[in-house]
DNA sequence: TCTTGACCTAAAGTTAGGTTTATGTATTAA
DNA sequence: TTAATACATAAACCTAACTTTAGGTCAAGA
C-alpha cells in the first residue's frame, strides 16, 4: 500500500494530478483508510503505467475512464479491449512514422546550417540541388520538400 | 502566388489557423493586393513546411516565432538557428524513444487480450510469467512492466 | 500544547492553440 | 440587380488537462 506522496514520487507525477486522475474516474475506485487518506495498491500501480502509456500514444482522459470502466465489467468486453490497444498500436505507429518525417527535415535543416556556418553566409547553401547534395543529405531533402 | 484559400488546401489546415498563424508572426510579413487579399509566396510556402515539422518536434507558436524572426535578421544569426535544429533534433530522437517504449507495452496488452479472448477469460494469462512467455513478447513486458 | 507535514475537498484559474461569430468588402455568374 | 463566393477584421469563445487556492483534518515530534 502507497500514499498519494509516494505514487506520486513513484511516477515523478504531481499529486494534483493523481487527485485529478482519481476524480475523473481513471483509478477505479482507490481504496481510503478510516479518515479519508487514499491507499493506492498495486493494482492502481499498474493502472497508473497503462494510463502513462495510452496517454504517449495520444489517447484522451475520458477514452481511458472510458477503457478502465472495461475492465471492471469483466470478461464480455475483452474484445473491445483488445481492439482499442489495436487501434492504438496502430495510432502509435503513424505517430512514429510522421515523427520520423521531421526528423528527415530537421536532419536536413542541421546540415543546411552547418554549411552556412562555415561560408558565414547562406548564399551559397541556399543554391545546392539535391543533385550536388551528399547522399545522406539528399535523401532527407526529397522526402521533406516535394 | 497562392491565396489563402488554395494554400488551406495544399496544406489541408483550416483557413483559420492560417490567419492565425499570420497574426502571430510566424509568417513574417505576408504579401497583400491592393484590396488587402493575402497573396502567399514561395518562401511563406517553405516556412509553413518548416512549421508544421517544428510543431511535430514539440516547438510551440512562441518559439517558432522567435525562430522565423531570426530568419530575417541574417547571417549573425545562422549560429542560433543551427543551434535550434539541434535541440529539436534531439528532442524528437527522445520522443520517439518513448513512443517506441509506450508500443512495446501496447503490443505486450495485445498479446495478452489475444490469449484471453481464446481463453473466454484473463485467468490463465493474467499468471503467466516472463519465463513462460514467448520471447518477442517477454521482450515487450520486461521494458514496461518493473 | 503547539507546530509541522502530509493528507483532504470543492471550486476557481490557467494555458496553448486554435475556432467561431459578427460584420464588412470585392468580384463574378445568372 | 441580385446572389453567391472568397476574402477581410476584431473579439469572443472553446477545450483539454491540469494547477492553484482557500479552507480543513489528523498524527507525530519538540
Amino acid at each position: 500500500m502507497y500514499t498519494i506522496g509516494e505514487v506520486s514520487k513513484m511516477f515523478n507525477l504531481p499529486i494534483s494530478t493523481l487527485r485529478y486522475y482519481d476524480k475523473e474516474g481513471l483509478l477505479n475506485d482507490v481504496d481510503r483508510d478510516s479518515s479519508g487518506i487514499r491507499k493506492f495498491n498495486d493494482k492502481t500501480i499498474e493502472a497508473l503505467r497503462v494510463i502513462e502509456c495510452l496517454k504517449k500514444s495520444g489517447m484522451q482522459i475520458k477514452e481511458i475512464k472510458e477503457f478502465m470502466h472495461w475492465c471492471t465489467m469483466g470478461d464480455k468486453t475483452l474484445l473491445k479491449r483488445k481492439e482499442m490497444f489495436i487501434r492504438q498500436k496502430e495510432h502509435i505507429e503513424q505517430e512514429i512514422k510522421e515523427l520520423e518525417n521531421a526528423l528527415e527535415m530537421i536532419k536536413y535543416k542541421c546540415w543546411y546550417y552547418d554549411e552556412a556556418i562555415k561560408d558565414g553566409n547562406e548564399k551559397r547553401v541556399k543554391n545546392i540541388t539535391p543533385k550536388q547534395m551528399p547522399d545522406h543529405i539528399k535523401k532527407y531533402f526529397e522526402h521533406t520538400h516535394k
